[in-house]
DNA sequence: ACCCAGGGTAACT
DNA sequence: AGTTACCATGGG
């Protein structure tokens, strides 16, 4: 079945292709394949909204979460245009919106990110799901904790993560084990939240910051990293500005993407 | 050959 | 508490 959702100021292709999320694939000018957890979808833009292509109901209602749909965006990019670089940022990467990803993949995907860049981020994490996930007829899933926790460096080596992969066997195991508990951090504050994340090994501030805004929807928590760092300099050297609100984690993205593409280029 | 990438850890002052 | 070398890999 196909469902079709009504959405105002939404880019397919930026926010699939910020550097939030990795397992996605643009198959037209308008199409997007894409991979969540363990389920897969086409989606499709239109003019007044998108549509999500022959799945079923149950998964209708995870990709309405996964895209965020009950957030006004437009609401929020107009809060932040009282602001003369923020609304630059916002026309330039109109249409950005804050994905809810599944938290473990959130995790290890972000592991996989630090002192890396996307393109290769991207290759670490889809050799991971086809060496590891569960075969699927779409794809394959993100691998289970389980799955990932029994796994020696050694094992772990044909997808190149380099020196990540002992912190992504860590936090496998630190899941399965139950020493930190993913679905218990949605009912936290970030500052807690954060606490129980950094017991993983590879898991420092940013790496944190990324999971909470990206998985828990934690709006507050800025991930800075190198190209956030160049934004303050450049910009803000007191700190983002006021307007920003509770929502300085999504100011954020809309500043990490126009500073990416358009750094050292006016 | 050198520098950089959605950084973190461990070993130093 | 704050700095710094080092960590694998691949692209420019």
């Amino acid at each position: 079945m196909d469902f079709h959702l009504k959405v105002q100021g939404l880019n397919l292709e930026r926010t699939l292709f910020c550097g939030q999320a990795f397992r996605w694939k643009k198959v037209s000018d308008c199409e997007f394949f894409g991979m969540a957890d363990s389920k897969s979808v086409l989606v499709r833009e239109n003019s007044d909204g998108i549509s999500f292509l022959n799945i079923s109901e149950n998964d209708f209602i995870f990709w309405k979460e996964y895209f965020d749909l009950d957030t006004d965006y437009v609401k929020i990019v107009e809060q932040f245009s009282s602001d003369a670089i923020l609304k630059k940022a916002c026309e330039f990467s109109h249409g950005i919106r804050i994905l809810k990803q599944e938290p473990f993949e959130t995790l290890i995907s972000f592991i996989i990110s630090q002192n890396n860049n996307i393109p290769r981020i991207t290759g670490i994490i889809e050799r991971l799901c086809e060496s590891f996930g569960e075969r699927l007829n779409t794809g394959y899933a993100f691998p289970t904790a389980e799955a990932l926790a029994k796994l020696t460096q050694e094992e772990l080596s044909p997808i190149r993560a380099g020196f990540r992969a002992r912190y992504i066997i860590d936090a496998a195991q630190k899941v399965k084990n139950g020493t930190v508990d993913l679905n218990a951090l949605y009912n936290m504050t970030a500052e807690d939240a954060k606490t129980e994340l950094l017991k993983i090994k590879g898991v420092g501030d940013k790496v944190a910051d990324c999971i909470l805004l990206f998985s828990y929807r934690k709006t507050t928590q800025v991930p800075h990293d190198v190209w956030i760092k160049r934004v303050m300099t450049e910009f803000y050297p007191n700190g983002l500005p006021e307007c920003v609100g509770e929502y300085s984690g999504i100011a954020q993205q809309f500043l990490f993407d126009y500073i990416r593409h358009n750094w050292k280029k006016e």
